[in-house]
DNA sequence: CCTTATATGTAGTAAACTTACGTAAATTAT
DNA sequence: ATAATTTACGTAAGTTTACTACATATAAGG
């Protein structure tokens, strides 16, 4: 397991928490950068508790006391994952607003970096290594990530394409097998036409991947589910980022693949890579 | 330069330190990460000398106090372990290389975030807006992206379209004039055809956008350009991360154009939003 | 060798943190 | 509903920790 970040930790305990240790952490949540800073008297006082409930809130997150927490919780803030709670404000500047989107995408790719199954992920690269023939499936703005996922994995010499119309969808999940993958990818997990057409190549004994929401209509016809819980869209003004987190997954199976593949393999790839250098003006510097 | 790490600046100056402070340089270098653990006390009585020694030591490297230095050598060694074995390795197990690729993107995204120019930014959200119409054009991996600009950018009723097809791009191009915006999106930005493109476009007075590596041909032929720099891609086993940064990037952009519309136009977006109801399986949580 | 500057340590003090204990609030049982 | 029990929280005292001011030692320069 990889060790999860201590902002997230807090957060997810948040409902458990006792009515002073939840005003501490709301106040830790609300700036930890300060926090990191601040004596266990102004902490207390900000959060308006008693110090020794800063101490107890500090151990029941197994710290040794606060000062160990301090060092923990300042250990978090590093690594580039910038905790933000704060949504894009219709006032917003450009500087304000810029890291805020970065952050929001940052903080995703964390939390998912540390809920992701690797088993699930290992039982995925398994079924592509083993397959006849890979279709990626998705529609709106997932037909992006499906093509996306199409140049990727075109570059392992497997029969690979995308397809963001359903009506080809549906025949080609029809007139699918076993020993066929159908990748696919969808935000919600419960368009209802994406959810017809895996339930239809599922029937056909082909292998159904769902890259999608947890417990939704998709997942629960697919054959294996790699899980992104994205967050209710509660601002209108922040973008959605299941986007990209599909795209990390999905660099990440990509590398799955290559590494199984081994070392023999690479020469392939650094075909595909070369092939591209006479389109390209060289490099001067 | 970026802030070089406190463990390194402490090496570079052990020459230019008193014999105290040197005592107390040799003892946190040997243990780092115990030191972060330990008392003004202990560590004096390690290094042998006094405690205002060691807090002397710690305000010569521009820190508060001791409690204070503690705290940045903790985040010192934080971001240097991410850093340092952040590449794929060919025996890496699914536990391994996972975290890796988030990481790796998260590192990228922090840095483009730190680093980019946000009057740019303004430059680009006001000729998006201006725009009488908006062509995004991208080819290979970064077609991906133009399409989902497109479909992120479509909602704000602009007559907006990608292209992943040259010669398409080409007769656009050439037909363009004034107002029309041509939005590039590009790795290298050393794409000969793209250049060319653009070239044509910015002859026909048409503005044109780039979304690309600083000081590449592409760059330099565009109105304006959003620098992407992307350290090279030394890895074998590495995804190309600048789509994700270019996608973000683009997410960034729309939440500029959507700010500026003010809020007017939300009821526009949330009937497009409402558009899509009928076509999913309704939430039973 | 004396003077001056710099380096280091001592001792005292203030602040910060923790512990022990008692009261208040909430939960459960009667 | 009330009593009993558990849990939550704060007060106050004690302990550790870190800093400051000052003194002494060491080194450098005349």
């Amino acid at each position: 397991m990889h060790s999860q970040n201590l902002i997230n930790i807090i957060s997810d305990e948040l409902p458990n928490l006792n009515k002073s240790e939840s005003k501490v952490a709301r106040v830790i949540l609300a700036d930890p950068d300060s926090a990191t800073r601040s004596s266990i008297a102004t902490l207390a006082k900000a959060a308006e508790v008693s110090e020794p409930s800063v101490n107890r809130f500090c151990k029941r997150f197994n710290a040794a006391g606060f000062p160990d927490f301090k060092l923990k919780l300042a250990k978090a803030l590093v690594s580039g994952v910038r905790f933000v709670n704060r949504n894009v404000d219709p006032d917003d500047e450009v500087s304000s607003y810029t890291p805020k989107i970065f952050d929001g995408t940052i903080n995703n790719l964390a939390m998912v970096r540390d809920k992701i199954s690797h088993s699930r992920v290992n039982q995925v690269v398994d079924k592509l290594i083993q397959a006849k023939r890979i279709y990626f499936f998705g529609v709106g703005a997932s037909g992006s990530v499906a093509r996306d996922a199409e140049n990727k994995f075109f570059r392992f010499n497997l029969p690979v394409s995308f397809h963001d119309d359903v009506l080809m969808q549906r025949m080609l999940a029809s007139t699918g097998s076993t020993g066929d993958v159908f990748f696919f990818i969808s935000h919600t997990g419960r368009t209802k036409e994406v959810v017809e057409i895996a339930e239809i190549a599922r029937a056909n004994g082909s292998t159904v991947i769902g890259l999608t929401a947890p417990d939704s209509p998709l997942a629960k016809v697919s054959s294996v589910t790699l899980d992104v819980e994205v967050p209710e869209n509660t601002d209108e003004y922040m973008p959605m980022t299941s986007r990209i987190v599909h795209l990390v997954i999905l660099d990440v199976l990509a590398t799955g693949v290559t590494l199984r593949r081994g070392p023999d393999f690479l020469p392939h790839l650094e075909k595909i890579k070369n092939s591209l250098k006479p389109t390209r003006y060289p490099r001067t510097s």
